[in-house]
RNA sequence: GCCCGGAUGGCGGAAUGGUAGACGCUGCGGACUUAAAAUCCGUUCCUUGCAAAAGGGUGAGGGUUCGAGUCCCUCUCCGGGCACCA
């Protein structure tokens, strides 16, 4: 069975066992068993052409380590891995060599599944899966459809059914509004009078086609035409969180235009509740929690509606978080693309407007950003009512309020926001205070100030109220209101807080205005004008409806297409045509019932697989449905075995921390949906999250500042860059000519990628895998030294010796029988003490430290006893499997080393007869003695002053006090 | 600008408020060898000192404590996220 290796030869060693893993699957896991299940999970990979570097497994080592510590720990582990291979590159690599995408996806995902399984990585390759597999895609497709035939009701706060809907409306329990947005409880349509002309309208009294508009403002899945972000250059329109905050497309670095666009929506901000709330129930990085938090953006406040003069306009609603300044507001602003503006602006102002707004349409965010600072605007001409003092205050247009925010407008309190200030200043527009800030910031901005308004504070209070635009600066904190009353209400010498709460509830009991919640997430702009996606389960009729392909036939495959490529182009004014516009007629059209039907013609973006491939794994050959129901809650639901995820979920998620608003974000709201409906057992799909930190490693730019492969530099002295990188002095040179050295995440853009498959040849898979938990914490950043790895070698090298002699035998040294050494014994439970504490809280360097002190023990020792190699061996065998495997046989056990059981310590073991004090003089190490573990203080005072440096420091000194931490530390006060 | 995270030898890093630098790399010295590689032994924070030893030292400055890399305050630099979000 074993090789008949002399040396440790990792290639021979390796190749051997990941034979024997393979042909006896000893990483299945089966759905159901007796053990405790645990989910361990990797963020799976796009498959690109390069294949992979030493910092893509980073992560997929330390999850691969701790699942075969659980599987050792008894578990029933689920470990498995994918591909989520739609997407961009592989399009744009398809149409630049002329090969269709799905054979270099194959031959990408081939390659890497090689790489994968030189690396000894434990997967249960029987469950792989591709989101580019029709039989994968059918389910991603069906899933789509579950949000297409949804509604969220906020109420139950969850989803349901689209129809249940339709039975609340046909029963008339739910009610239309007049503009056929919003749904009310109601028990009867009032009826229409002169005076007031109905509000609401029966769903029984729409025609077909209104009713399909009211079902369609609810869908979790809907069309709509809103302003997209669109990408000529990639030929497809982006979602917010695909675009950078200078404007660009995150991946090729594109300008992105906005522009109205009709496209398929996914309604997450009815989630944006609970995908805040439930952050809660999930064992995630701090920081992770954060950015879903920010990106998220709660934030609560008032509703506040404000009449227009012209009386046969309707009022603007504007949302504020701070109500209490309501009196402060002295002008109004709306977006430039706010629907009201073209209505209430004056014939006076038409032009301007126009003008100003066709400005708008043309600027990029970009060039937004570059302008920055100074405020623009134009006045409409019209004025609005403030509803606490009645004061006629003008609404201008300005494109610092963004449309998608709020309701699109805003009430300006200039004295109070920063932003409002610098406009009211621009434009010479009144600022009142109302609210009185802090003598500290009076005083800091009197101080700013050229002139003398300093002076005692309170002239400086008085000079504030009366006249707050004298200072630099708008007071943006909490004070006490002043300038703030009507006849009925004053918010005056009332703190901030209590003021909001007041003037709220003056303004719902006047139908004026009520409080409310706003979030700063925007809906999922869900389609892509590409070809290498999943196709929509959608069809259009002729009148314009929408109706999705039946279950039975899914999944809608892509057609075959000779030419794929998107309609990029330079030009922002484009139209977008998806590829799928060129697709044969016999798939684009559909006959059903006599009537044609034409396909949806784009496709959903690279996120859609991404979002419930974790579910599949539970059940990847399913035919029948995405993913068996107990399948599902068997690896899925809430656990209380070790380490399981409490609330449920997969038990350990390990990524990058990129994914933090993306993947993380989009998964967890389609699982919510799934939940809602009943497909799946918990509320949240991971659990237990872990971020890697990124391999570094460093680059070399010429001259001109391009990047040279760094494998072909070397030092003034010819040595390779890579073995004197951080010797001092060196000079680097690329073909004789003078280079930089630089650091940077490794990758292919900086020319300093090392592949695992180089050093595994090199090195072997151990050794790589060893040394990249070795590195340092798993979370942390890491740079790439290729000879650190040597270290490493070294250890298994000496491993190998303790076990096998040069004749490739079993060492001598080793004697059957218990363990009668007790150094070997305190250090061997010790290192089963550690190592297992530090792999359940993923601090495998440590683990791998404390390894090498064990080996070093071993070799100082004569002998030691087979038990305590093969305890050794169990405990290697996570990081190191090929080389714990060759040796537990060799010591005449069975294998697989992985399904023996996790060595237990003895804390018995780890006890001594006498404890190491250590010895302090003011705080300052003077000496250590090892006294009885039950030694009392006077004891161990007089044990110190016994010692000549102890008592060389007492000397002449007064002991003034003594500190005594039993069997650790004795310190001796003393002046 | 706002919000996170970080800073420890030549390098990667280790340290429940209790001997800072474990473990490893590199460097230096030695053994084995005709020689080299491999392996093994020793040594490697800085300053003074032949040594024994003493003093200093965890980005900077202050504080709490018998005792601070660790806790608190202020600042500098680096990394990440968000950025006219009302």
């Amino acid at each position: 069975m074993a090789t008949e290796c002399k040396d440790y030869e990792p290639a021979t060693i390796e190749a051997r066992w990941q034979d024997y893993w393979a042909t006896e699957k000893t990483f299945r896991a089966v759905n159901f068993s007796d053990k405790p299940r645990y989910y361990v999970l990797d963020m799976f990979p796009y498959p690109s052409g390069t294949g992979l570097h030493v910092g893509h497994p980073l992560g997929y080592i330390a999850t691969d380590v701790f699942a075969r510590y659980k599987r050792m720990r008894n578990f029933n582990v689920l470990h498995p891995m994918g591909f989520d291979a739609f997407g961009l590159p592989a399009e744009q690599f398809a149409v630049e060599h002329g090969v269709h995408p799905r054979v270099t996806t194959e031959k990408n995902i081939e390659n890497m599944v090689r790489q994968l399984k030189r690396l000894g990585l434990s997967y249960d390759w029987d469950r792989a899966v591709a989101t580019t597999d029709p039989g994968y895609y059918k389910w991603t497709q069906w899933i789509f459809l579950q949000l297409y035939n949804s509604w969220f009701d906020p109420d139950a706060n969850r989803a349901r059914p689209i129809a249940e809907l339709i039975d609340l409306l046909e029963a008339e329990k739910l009610l239309v509004s007049a503009d056929r947005r919003s749904l009310a409880p109601g028990t009867a349509s009032e009826p229409a009078t002169p005076k007031a002309p109905a509000t609401r309208h029966s769903w029984n009294e729409l025609s077909a086609s209104e009713q399909r508009e009211v079902l369609a403002r609810h869908r979790l899945a809907y069309i709509a035409e809103v302003p997209v972000n669109w990408c000529p250059a990639l030929g497809t329109v982006l979602a917010n969180e695909e675009v950078t905050n200078d404007g660009r497309s995150e991946r090729g670095n594109h300008p992105v235009y906005q522009r109205p666009l009709k496209q398929w929506m996914l309604r997450i901000t009815a989630y944006a509740r609970r995908l805040e709330d439930d952050l809660a129930l999930v064992d995630w990085p701090q920081p992770i929690k954060l950015m879903q938090h920010n990106w998220i953006g709660r934030s609560e406040g008032a509703l506040v509606e404000f009449s227009l003069e012209a009386s046969d306009a309707p009022a603007l609603s504007v949302f504020t978080t701070r109500p209490d300044t309501l009196f402060g507001a002295t002008y109004m602003v709306l977006a430039p693309e706010h629907p009201l503006v073209d209505t209430l602006t004056t014939p006076e102002q038409r032009e301007a407007v126009t003008a100003y707004q066709a400005k708008a349409a043309a600027r990029t965010e970009r060039e937004r950003q570059a302008e920055d600072k100074t405020k623009t605007g134009v006045f409409t001409g019209a004025f609005a009512v403030n509803p606490v003092n009645n004061e006629r205050i003008p609404v201008w247009i300005a494109d610092y309020v963004l449309t998608g925010y709020g309701t699109g407008a805003i009430m300006a309190v200039p004295a109070h926001d920063e932003r409002d200030f610098e406009f009211a200043k621009q434009f010479e527009l009144p600022i009142r205070a109302v609210v009185m800030p802090d003598d500290t910031w009076l005083r800091d901005q009197a101080a700013k100030l050229p002139g003398e308004v300093a002076g005692a504070i309170e002239h400086l209070r008085s000079t504030y109220a009366e006249n707050p635009s004298e200072f630099p600066n708008a007071f943006t904190g909490e004070g006490v209101n002043l300038n703030s009353a009507n006849d009925e209400v004053s918010l005056n010498d009332r703190p901030s807080g209590e003021a909001r709460a007041a003037i709220t509830a003056w303004l719902e009991s006047k139908g004026l205005g009520r409080a409310q919640v706003q979030y700063k997430l925007r809906d999922w702009l869900f389609s892509r004008q590409r070809y290498w996606g999943e196709p929509f389960p959608i069809l259009h009729g002729p009148d314009g409806e929408i109706v999705p392909v039946e279950e039975k036939d899914l999944p809608v495959e892509l057609p075959e297409m000779e030419d794929f490529r998107p309609d990029g182009s330079d030009d922002p004014n484009a139209a977008p045509r998806p590829p799928l516009g060129r697709a044969p007629e016999s798939w684009r059209c559909v006959e059903r019932d006599g009537v044609r039907y034409q396909r949806e013609l784009n496709t959903m973006p690279q996120w859609a697989g991404s979002c419930w491939y974790y579910l599949r794994f539970c059940d990847p050959g399913n035919d029948e449905r995405f993913v068996d129901t107990d399948a599902e809650s068997y690896w899925m639901s809430a656990g209380n075995a070790e380490g399981q995820a409490r609330n449920g979920g997969v038990d350990l998620y390990v990524g990058g921390a990129e994914h933090a608003v993306l993947h993380l974000l989009y998964a967890r709201f389609w699982h919510k949906v799934l939940y809602d409906l009943g497909h799946v057992s918990s509320p949240e799909p991971f659990g237990r999250l872990f971020n890697q930190g990124y391999i570094q490693a460093y680059y070399y730019e010429d001259e001109r500042g391009a990047r040279v492969p760094a494998e072909d530099v070397v030092d003034q002295d010819g040595r390779p860059a890579e073995q004197v990188q951080d010797e001092p002095g060196r000079r680097f040179f690329h073909d004789g000519k003078p280079v930089i050295q630089q650091y940077g995440k490794m990758g292919k853009s900086l020319k300093n990628a090392v592949t695992p498959d180089h050093v595994c040849e090199e090195d072997g898979a151990d050794a790589l895998r060893t040394y990249l938990m070795f590195l340092g914490p798993l979370e942390a950043m890491k740079t790439w030294n290729t000879q650190g790895i040597e270290g490493i070698s070294r250890f298994l090298k000496r491993v190998w010796r303790e076990f096998i002699d040069r004749d490739g035998n079993r060492n001598p040294r080793i004697l059957e029988g218990p363990e009668t050494n007790p150094e070997i014994l305190r250090v061997l439970h010790q290192t089963i003490k550690k190592v297992g504490e530090d792999v359940e809280g993923l601090r495998l360097n440590t683990a791998v430290s404390q390894m090498m002190i064990f080996v070093n023990h071993l070799q100082k020792a004569d002998t030691f006893s087979i038990d305590t190699g093969k305890a050794f061996l169990r405990l290697l065998a996570p990081f190191a499997p090929h080389l714990a495997e060759e040796l537990w046989e060799r010591l005449g056990e069975r294998p697989s080393v992985c399904r023996a059981p996790w060595p237990e310590h003895d804390p018995a073991m780890l006890e001594t007869e006498t404890v190491k004090v250590v010895f302090q003089v003011n705080g300052k190490y003077r000496g250590d003695a090892q006294v009885g573990k039950t030694a009392d203080r006077e004891t161990v005072l007089a044990a110190a002053k016994e010692q000549p440096k102890v008592a060389a420091q007492l000397e002449g000194k007064t002991v003034r006090k003594v500190i005594y931490v039993p069997g650790r530390i004795l310190n001796i006060v003393a002046s």
